[in-house]
DNA sequence: TATGAATGAGTCTTCATTCAT
DNA sequence: GATGAATGAAGACTCATTCAT
């Protein structure tokens, strides 16, 4: 506990906990391990121990890294939203943008499969749901933020359904192996009614 | 199919399946182990080298075989479909029943959480693709069945996205522990416009 | 034991001794499994048990096929024998052509290293002892008749004694990652004065 | 050097790899094993595994430890060569007491057995190549020495010959089961005329 | 504060052999 | 006569965690 006061501990808590976090991503929960995660951050075995108190605790705190990181990168995307065009055609597009882009380098499958695998081991891993909570929160809030800031209409509740939609078809799309985005563009274009609402100015439903 | 009539090597085969496909959904993936195969079917470890050529070769016959008994269920359900009122929110309740439908005596939440773990294992474990695949068609085909034995209208793209629909709901149901159920519902809910086109008589999309 | 009588199971014997015999010089002892065995010969797994007591009476028989092949070999070879120059030189040409040359596709390498594999196995597995101590006295004995053949003078122990040089040339090649045949001849040139009584009309040592 | 001086991990570490070279010379390579390295040894299971990479690790390191020995105590009865008499007979002597004497009180022929167990090992084992090349040079270097020191001419390409002359029929005599360090003198004496060079004072070949 | 050392439990897999048919 | 079925024992190796320093 203590440890992690000095700043040297701090940079080492924050080298492990970024090693779990690359490993998760790579290889899913299996790969996280003590060994793995102490050489991946070029540090001693017994570190990874010394810093947190199981490797659940070090999975929990590399599962809350990598949604802080998703969210982070999902509001600069909001912040930096270009001008669109309307209509719900560009609603779908945008959506599809903001929640299916990848973040950085890495693969855009292993990255979503991560996504879900981090979603489902919620279940598992009851410790997990508190923050995987948060982070979904977040991306709604985030995504409901870009609709407003583009001059739409928000409806939280049916951003929510919507998001539901892109999350379904993108797990559904690496399950078949096709390409993650165009399922989640087509099943967006398919909801064009739900949609409409959200583009026309003057609200109506 | 009776005890009887199977040989005896087809049994055990089948114990040692259906005893891998229990941890799978109890545990996940990784309860599926030799050892724990072997005692749940209370045969000696070396049968699951023996009968299987390797763990995963089980894990693949255990996903499938969870697979088939899901599409059986599934099926028995739609055949047994009982008259239900028209009109947008039937159909909503209808998917829901059939897509969120508990298979048996084990839980819910378990059970849907192995379901949508099978799901992003596939990409993983690229050896279940087929499996997984082949599962999700005939799921697919199952509730367009079922539409037109209600005498709705099958679009079966449009279906395929109200699945996608469900099974993000569930799956974000999941991650906040509400009820999957309710959560699908009111997603169905949210689509209602999407939905009206599959009850209408005249087609009209 | 009666099994063999069949000339069915004369064949399968022989298919199995064969077989066994194969993965003795391809991978040595440890490859001579029963799995392996019964797989090459294309026989089911239980005949390896059934036409023998035990792995080890199996591999007592390879090592014998193995044995009868190469002397076989050998003697063609001596009757096979071109008239050649006379001299010391030509003396230790023809005793390094008998010795270190390759019955048939295989590679010399491995087969040399399985020879000499089998010759040390023989302090391990005394049961190997008496058909390897046959086979090597045969192999002598056909290299002095491969000299008196060519009108040589024949001193027994000589023989055994050139031909031990041989050998432990050739094992020092293999360790060293030398060509066996180049070394057992420059070891001959050695040992030209040796030779040499060998080669002259009038025996004078 | 003493056991205080080297820590305790040092001190483990050698007694595996001490244990694993007295299970290599008894029973050959298929003994060493971690279950029995660890037995003999007197220490964890586990401990074989986190002082060596790998088995093949121990084993090369067996393999190491063996050769360094033999080097040694060939190198000590160099340097306490008493006078000996000279002619070729002593030159045959001196040769097979230095290459087939055995090291302590292990059974002469297993050390010896044990000794072209190793030698022909590398073909298979390309990982003690390198080990076993050095090996054999020292020897035949301290050899060289011996005679050397006690007044003999050396040609080094000789002495390799010689020492494979050696080899060769301690593994004949290994096989045919008779005394090793007779069957090397019979040998040498054999090889009376190449001798002769080496003890001759001036130097004629 | 750190960490090298250590290990019991458990991982998957192979295999020689037995036995009922 | 022949073999599919079966399994206890052992194989190499991994790993989370503890502990002494």
């Amino acid at each position: 506990m203590t440890a992690a006061a000095t700043p040297k501990g701090e940079r080492r808590r924050y080298a492990l906990v970024s090693a779990a976090a690359e490993l998760l991503e790579e290889g899913g929960f299996e790969a996280v391990r003590h060994r793995a995660v102490a050489r991946r951050a070029g540090l001693p075995l017994a570190s990874t121990t010394y810093y947190f108190s199981s490797l659940d605790d070090l999975i929990a705190k590399a599962v809350e890294h990598i949604g802080m990181i998703e969210v982070a990168q999902l509001r600069s995307r909001v912040t930096a939203l270009s001008r669109r065009r309307r209509g719900p055609e560009a609603t779908a597009e945008l959506l599809v943008d903001l929640l299916v882009g990848d973040i950085d380098g890495v693969g855009l499958a292993e990255q979503l499969t991560s996504r879900y695998e981090r979603h489902i081991a919620c279940t598992r891993l009851p410790a997990l749901r508190d923050t995987m909570r948060r982070s979904l929160r977040q991306r709604a809030e985030a995504v409901a933020d870009a609709l407003e800031r583009s001059g739409r209409n928000v409806h939280i509740e049916l951003v929510c359904t919507l998001i539901c939609a892109v999350d379904g078809s993108v797990v559904s799309a690496l399950v078949e192996g096709r390409d993650p985005r165009a399922a989640a563009l087509t099943t967006m274009v398919d909801l064009v009614e739900v949609l409409a609402p959200i583009d026309e100015r003057p609200v109506r439903i």
